[in-house]
DNA sequence: CAAATACTTTACGTTTACGTAAACTTTATC
DNA sequence: GATAAAGTTTACGTAAACGTAAAGTATTTG
């Protein structure tokens, strides 16, 4: 029992939690090219690792197009000629500088999360004191005031 | 002389690389508030870092209504009472783990672009030996035929 | 074999994020 | 004070990425 070969437009729908709308769609701009039964389309493992990509390229912000062109780049450097191999060289080069703007972007993204976070919870902090000043109030003199504040 | 504290849109636009037709969206969309000195808008820093805010998430696939929510959450969290700020830790928790999905696949991405880049190359290489078959040609014995395939 | 289920094409509709043009006002420059 | 430069509003246009509805075909299942 191998890895399955085919599977069905709504086989893959369910996996990638798309719909077949979507899946059509990325037939019609030629991401995706199933072959054909009768009229219904019959997609192969190697659609389904497309998919898979073109999924993650959009958690990663890449529109369709751009990942359409990547795949191409591929299919014709693998026709093997020196130049689109350059190409594609370079071309990947430029995807990882953009990835690692991206990581960059990312690690921003989480300190200021940290420092979002640290004061919220300075905030709920403040609360909180006030609360049990609330409850245990009126306390006049300078034991407990020192801290306060 | 301290940091400049207003700025005009076109020196935004300058700044930031991007037309002044966006930033005038932005504000439509209520992501900038700038004040106005007659009708011309005059931008604070805090619009500025928001602005710097809106791009960084757009190279990370936020869409601009993702980023005024967080935004707005964050001026109502800033007004202090407590189930804002819990709301603003859980939506916080929440975004960690998109990010978390994001390095993921920028990993996976990562390690692609390895295999695929080391295929190139082998594929360079293929070349330059032919190339050196062309010119140096015609052996047809055994001793170098084993290396080749 | 009838009815439900899955698939298809065609085609118009919608949202997002601006582009682009027109027509006008305000401010700076010669 | 004419003219350029920078700003404004209004409004229609557009590309991307599907949603949605209509109307038909093919297949499976009770």
């Amino acid at each position: 029992m191998v890895k399955k070969e085919t599977y069905s437009i709504s086989e893959l729908a369910k996996e990638f939690d798309v719909t077949t709308r979507s899946i059509r769609f990325y037939e019609d701009q030629e991401l995706l090219k199933p072959t054909r039964r009768g009229q219904t389309r019959i997609f192969s493992s190697k659609d389904r690792v497309r998919l898979k990509l073109i999924l993650r390229g959009k958690r990663m912000g890449f529109s369709l197009s751009e990942t359409k062109e990547l795949f191409d780049l591929w299919d014709e450097t693998m026709s093997g000629n020196e130049k689109q191999l350059l190409l594609m060289l370079d071309t990947l080069a430029r995807k990882r500088a953009q990835l690692e703007q991206q990581k960059n972007d990312i690690a921003m993204a989480e300190m200021e999360m940290d420092t979002a976070e640290a004061r919220c919870r300075e905030a709920l902090a403040d609360l909180e004191q006030r609360k049990k000043e609330q409850t245990m109030p009126a306390n006049d003199d300078e034991t407990t005031t020192a801290e306060q504040r």
